[in-house]
DNA sequence: TGCAAAATAGCACGATCGTTCGTTCCATTT
DNA sequence: AAATGGAACGAACGATCGTGCTATTTTGCA
């Protein structure tokens, strides 16, 4: 239970230069980006056309191509970037928490409202984990590596509400991961694709039956650690 | 616990003549519609091209069209294959092991398979799930209602186990419709696109957890009855 | 065996796809 | 004022898409 398979976290701040100035170039291809991230939400990754996006962006097909180079290209930035805005908004106001318990609260937490609040805008790791489960190639890699970062991730919160003492010292973390996984799919296809509006409810209470299962419970203080 | 306010399980049966001699259209058709399931599940629907599908068949574009019409109804009518299929290695098998858990087992475990160890076609269900969140139209409309019906027929079988004393009165039969389908895409998500080859034991370990959760214990005879 | 009907092939259409190329515009620098 | 470089455009390419039309072949029944 220490040590974790998992790649580390990608850090993608690198790539994009620290507070410069940018340049139009820059500038629009940031703009591209946005128009592409929702397309693809919308559309997924394989529906993702130059021509549409020259559309929406006002530009001309060639324009917006050449900020890419090529249609992969432009796909892996988009993934680059689905992955930047996930960690702002899951990831990174999360590990501010108190680790353990109150920490991986706040993930799935967080998790469950990207996947379903934001309704408009479905998740590219979702979406595209099905669209190229038998496409070998670089998106694929891409896509692949950024999943596996964030389950790395939720993984280490797992393990770490172990070793604070909320979780039982024999939870397998990686079963937890995949059934909280579980979850978060179940949600993402009862609420996007059948519309049923009680999903949001269920994954929440899917995550506290889960957990339940192994809480530590100290007999001599609290007779009962209900769930929440 | 009694009403189910999904859809009845639609009966293809009907759709298709019984024991009438095929004439040369519909055995390739059938042919065609065989290929075309192959070329889904890899593809996906919206990867379903008429090209292709000629390629394979060894037929003109046109021979292949006429057969269906539009490439909407060949979507279609692949999700009706898919579902008579799906009806067929799953359903029919499990109906016949006796009502209550048994049954429940055998639906799950037989999805579980149907899912995973077919490693070479995808399910349908999940990736047209995916691909038509944000597409009305006939094609979702007819993916939603199978899906709809598998999942009531599922949402049944609980149901029954808790009438038939296997679960507890109390047990909310949505509630666990919706963690074991979590359990499957969890399932498919990481056998067909992390290639990660323990997910089916996490998948079967998971559907013992949810159902320990609920089942009924006879404290007078049996002391605990442990998972299985 | 012959004939109508069904099944398939052949061809072409408009649209859209990703991509390439040459050109123009504009800001910055020399 | 002239030269340089990046950014965007417009047109065109080959390919593939779904979908019609019209022959031609094949099938099944009298």
């Amino acid at each position: 239970m220490t040590a974790t398979p998992l790649p580390a976290l990608p850090k993608l701040s690198p790539t994009r230069p620290v507070s410069r100035v940018l340049h139009k170039g820059q500038q629009t291809r940031a703009v591209i980006l946005d128009a592409a991230l929702g397309l693809a939400s919308h559309m997924g990754l394989e529906g993702l056309s130059i021509g549409a996006l020259a559309d929406v962006t006002q530009m001309s097909k060639s324009g917006v191509f050449a900020h890419f180079g090529s249609r992969e290209e432009l796909q892996i930035a988009v993934i680059r970037e689905y992955h930047a805005r996930f960690e702002e908004e899951v990831f990174f106001p999360a590990v501010s928490e108190a680790r353990g318990l109150p920490r991986l609260r706040a993930l799935f937490d967080r998790w469950v409202r990207r996947v379903s609040v934001e309704l408009d805008s479905g998740c590219i790791y979702i979406s595209g984990a099905v669209e190229f489960d038998d496409r070998p190639g670089p998106v694929r890699d891409a896509l692949a590596s950024m999943v596996l970062a964030w389950q790395s991730a939720l993984e280490r919160a797992i393990s770490l509400s172990v070793d604070a003492g909320h979780l039982r010292p024999d939870t397998d973390s990686l079963q937890i991961l995949f059934e909280l996984h579980g979850l978060i799919l179940a949600l993402h296809h009862d609420a996007r694709f059948l519309r049923q509006p009680g999903a949001i409810d269920r994954a929440r209470r899917g995550f506290d039956r889960i957990l339940d299962a192994c809480l530590v419970v100290d007999p001599a203080t609290v007779p009962r650690i209900a769930a929440r």
